[in-house]
DNA sequence: GTGGTGTGTCAACAATCGTTGACTTGCCAT
DNA sequence: ATGGCAAGTCAACGATTGTTGACACACCAC
């Protein structure tokens, strides 16, 4: 279906976040990224001047709130539930939850996420709900609920795409929506 | 205060215990720990078989929950807020959390922080609980909250170690422990 | 004394890491 | 045709990784 003439910097931009955002960057070698890339081993230090400036470039690629088009609070609750569920059901599509939970204390990577989650995740939510400490709450349960089912196989959680995954999901972030501040 | 006269095996275990579980597998070398330790670098092989037996045991001294002590769900509350509370006031101790969150990812070591985490940690819970799933919410929202505080250092989240802080974990340990099954 | 065992030291191994410089190739403007 | 520039290839670098074998030393039973 998809046509795939990818430059080689695209090339490498796009197996570079799928292997950092999955398995840390730590984890991940240049020879890695190049070699799923099918590009020479070197080009990576040619295109974005190393492997930390790949890393980096990959942050830009994060997912942002759309704001403007969320009208209230439960629409927002439906918004979460929706985009989460749909990215828990797929272990291989790399998400801002793997990305953060593979590098969050890699001494290089962390704080570049840390930065990049606050500018392009945290502040909308937080403009979004008019509080950061109900923000920080919502980000707390969701990250928790990623942990429980995707790094720890909890068999309490239920399968994500079910109706009772959802059920859980939709009462703890009620729940964090009604913390106090 | 303390006496030290540690053998080297307790030395090693110590300071590999500290660094795995804080920075993770794949970013402490074994010279890092046997330099902590101030002993020759190979006698982590010697003593454990290599880097990953070391690790291994460290998972051993895995903290459990007290079953025996704790009457009712209200006790347990208290007993998770007290025990977060501690952990999360200072950075600099190795947790079940930082090991799970700075392991998440890791190839060789995520597999074997997933089945000491169960057998140790969720089965205790889950029998305290009477339920699976109220465990897995339970453990979920504490990891959420660690990520949000330690990780991601949000701003919402109250400084550990305040009153705030207490009833922000207080809140959401009791929204997970009225979650559907 | 003698042999053995446990403990620690040292140098070096092969493997992998990120990175670099020299080189070839292909394309376009002049 | 020719000069120049971008793209890609290749071999190799120094550094770091985990691990190993040979060796030195202390202690204890016999």
């Amino acid at each position: 279906m998809d046509a795939k003439p990818l430059t080689t910097r695209e090339a490498l931009l796009a197996h570079g976040k799928r292997l950092f955002w999955l398995n840390g960057y730590a984890n991940v070698s240049v020879r890695d990224i190049t070699g799923a890339a099918g590009v020479d081993g070197a080009l990576v230090s040619r295109y974005f001047g190393g492997k930390l400036g790949l890393f980096k470039e990959t942050l830009s690629q994060m997912d942002t709130l759309d704001i403007a088009g969320i009208p209230d609070r439960e629409a927002l609750i439906s918004e979460l539930v929706r985009i989460f569920d749909e990215a828990e059901r797929s272990p291989d599509v790399p998400t801002v939850i793997t990305l953060t939970l593979a590098n969050a204390r890699d001494p290089e990577a962390a704080p570049l996420v840390k930065e990049a989650m606050d500018a392009r995740w945290q502040k909308p939510l937080a403009e979004l709900l008019g509080s950061e400490a109900l923000a920080a709450m919502v980000t707390a349960v969701t990250f928790g609920m990623s942990v429980a089912e995707k790094t720890l196989c909890l068999e309490g959680i239920h399968r994500p795409g079910t109706p009772a995954y959802r059920a859980q999901i939709e009462h703890i972030l009620r729940a964090a929506l009604e913390s106090p501040e």
